[in-house]
DNA sequence: CGGGGCGCCAGATGTCCTTTCAGTCGAGTC
DNA sequence: GACTCGACTGAAAGGACATCTGGCGCCCCG
């Protein structure tokens, strides 16, 4: 099994109420480059908006409710249902109506699991291209070379993926929350000030205030 | 079953060998609003380029190296995979790793089909528009830009959570109260004079008299 | 085993927003 | 037409947030 892309492990928050499939699954995804947060399904929603995570997987048989909970509030986040040994057609219909994104029966191959959710995962987060281009700054990422109006940036490696979320939509407002997430993982919610700082040296380094702070919010690459 | 959303009708192409199956499927996808082309997968290759489907469901049992195939063209389109009876979790995860979007067994449930293209054209389709439009007011969401009558506008948070609110139903009043718990949270019942105040301004900043005041009650972006 | 680069953190400072207050204006009522 | 209550708005106080700077610790590399 391959690991994940070092750029930007993707973050699954998982709902099983079964501790012995849920440290196994934690521990398995963990290997193979996932940045996982094992839940009893009571805390899942709670989880979900501080967390961000960037893909759902409910264990519970009684997952369906909460399928339909999440989805209530109205979050983009994809989710995976493992069913019960039972489940039947129709039961995988309702599902879908719930808005999940996929349904795997138990038992399952875990193999299959890690390829569902990559599929799932791929369509949500559609392959960035290797070149990106954000006004006039220049993102080359197989040699990580950037450039400022032909000026060469050399930049370490937190800010270089700090500019990479940021320029993956420039126009676009960032939350802090989003961008500890995305950037340091999971658990750096809070840290402000290390973004804070990363982020004032990122905006020095690239010069000409292309790094814009919007108040009790954010930032974002290009405002205006 | 519901019908598929009237905007706009999905188009599949179905790449299925088997005669009977074939026209089950065009029949029935038709009848739940897919416009539906089938082909044997001979055909598939070339008619992906003229057609431009929505999506590709293939039913050839050989379909794992047409969806390589189909891949290499580097084309978006989503892919759904019906297997063969015998498949095992090997050939799933194979066919998770040629690109596909989803595996389904034979025999299958044409509900369950169904739900699973909906889970999937879900996924592809909508990246919302996270546009609003109220009047001439535009407001973009994730670049919090807002524009009156194309001329930007920018706001400071809580009137620009103002304006999101009211323009969340620009005709309709909202009252003070619903203003102040939606805006400003659960415990700023009463204090009116920081609501009236946010109003006032944000009415200034957008200027052409669109935040109304209904004496005695609330605000409303559009009044008459 | 030392040095430098980097990530992370905390305190000081400055900036901007929010809230409140006070005075005025306007709408509705008798 | 006078009175009352609510709405409007400028200014000022206060707070929340952003930024910068310097320091500490870690790890990689020499």
């Amino acid at each position: 099994m391959v690991a994940a892309s070092v750029e930007c492990m993707s973050a699954v928050l998982l709902a099983e109420p079964e501790e012995a499939t849920r440290s196994f699954l934690e521990r398995h995804l963990a290997q193979d480059g996932f940045e996982v947060v094992g839940v009893t399904d009571g805390e899942a929603l709670e989880l979900l908006e501080r967390l961000c995570p960037d893909l759902v997987l409910i264990g519970d048989p009684e997952g369906l409710e909460l399928c339909r909970r999440l989805r209530e509030r109205d979050r983009e986040v994809p989710v995976i249902l493992l069913g019960s040994q039972e489940s039947d057609p129709v039961d995988r219909v309702r599902a879908f109506d719930r808005g999940c994104d996929d349904y795997l029966d138990r038992p399952f191959h875990y193999d299959e699991l890690v390829a569902r959710i990559r599929a799932v995962l791929r369509r949500v987060a559609p392959p960035e291209s290797e070149q990106m281009t954000a006004g006039e700054i220049e993102i080359d990422r197989p040699t990580r070379r950037v450039t400022v109006v032909g000026r060469r940036v050399v930049l370490p490696t937190k800010e270089y993926e700090l500019l990479l979320k940021l320029a993956s939509d420039p126009q676009r407002v960032f939350t802090k929350d989003e961008l500890l997430r995305d950037v340091w993982g999971f658990r750096s919610a809070g840290r402000t000030r290390t973004l804070d700082s990363h982020a004032s040296r990122l905006r020095r380094r690239l010069g000409g205030g292309y790094v814009r702070n919007v108040w009790g919010v954010g930032y974002c690459l290009l405002g205006d």
